[in-house]
DNA sequence: GTCCTTATTGAAATTGTTTTTCAATTATAA
DNA sequence: TTATAATTGAAAAACAATTTCAATAAGGAC
């Protein structure tokens, strides 16, 4: 029964582990960049052709909602899903090929000090991404 | 003839000044807050109240192109404007009532420098937005 | 001010996305 | 193996955004 992670979380949460499940779940493990729910189905259905765009969506919820995926914003639109970092991390976001890293440790702490103290606002969370290009984009291809 | 900047600039870009510009840009001109197109779209009517959302749409498009508005990304969906900032700066939104402030003077570099040593990326840009109380949603109401 | 040209408009239709509904299916515990 | 309740996919509905097009009106020329 060698499940892995986000399924035995799944579980956890008193989730069914069904074929749906599991295509999805592989297919957001695996990405290297940002799926958009039409992407996932289409990607999930090569593993379960019976699949339906609507458990996509939902099954993308659920995945949320447990902080296995998170959302990462475009441009345009903001409705692709990446597998979340772990702990505090932000995403970095290649302008080329669309691929996603996590990294850490960014200090912000002195910038959020003056900005409460500018604005008189309570700081509570940031939200921070960065764009660049890949090695692999930098280097030709 | 008072127009205001915004107008001017649209004047400049070769639009012709109506009754819809008008509205919808004195709505987004006076905005506390991101306004979604509908939002903008009813405020706007109470101006001129033959305008159709299309027309909001279309306005919308352009003032963001002439970059006298930017979309803001919330948890959930990203189809809310405001006026943009000048220069380099970023937004810091209530989470209560939703107004929206812009600040400056984010010092990332040395972040961006350790980012691209560490993920072999070329760092382009970056994208940071603040979320918090304002002083009035913290001090009761 | 009047006329003319053409950008702009609103309504309707279209397209695309997300959510809801519901009967059939199926994972899981007993 | 059986019972039961979560889960599913299809269809329909709700919602958002875009395209089409004839009517309107802004603004330059006179």
């Amino acid at each position: 029964m060698a499940e892995n992670l986000w399924l035995t979380q799944l579980r956890a949460d008193g989730c069914r582990l069904t074929a749906a499940r599991r295509a999805v779940t592989e297919v957001m493990q695996s990405a290297e960049r940002a799926l958009t729910p039409v992407e996932v189905y289409d990607a999930a259905r090569k593993r379960d052709p019976r699949l339906g765009l609507v458990t996509v969506y939902r099954t993308l919820e659920k995945l949320e909602a447990l902080g296995l995926i998170q959302r990462v914003h475009h441009e345009q639109g903001c409705q692709a899903f990446l597998r979340a970092g772990v702990g505090h991390q932000h995403i970095l976001l290649c302008e080329r090929c669309g691929r996603a890293v996590h990294f850490e440790g960014d200090d912000l702490e002195a910038l959020f000090e003056r900005v409460g103290e500018q604005t008189g606002f309570e700081i509570k969370s940031h939200w921070l991404q960065l764009y660049g290009l890949c090695q692999d984009c930098r280097t030709g291809f």
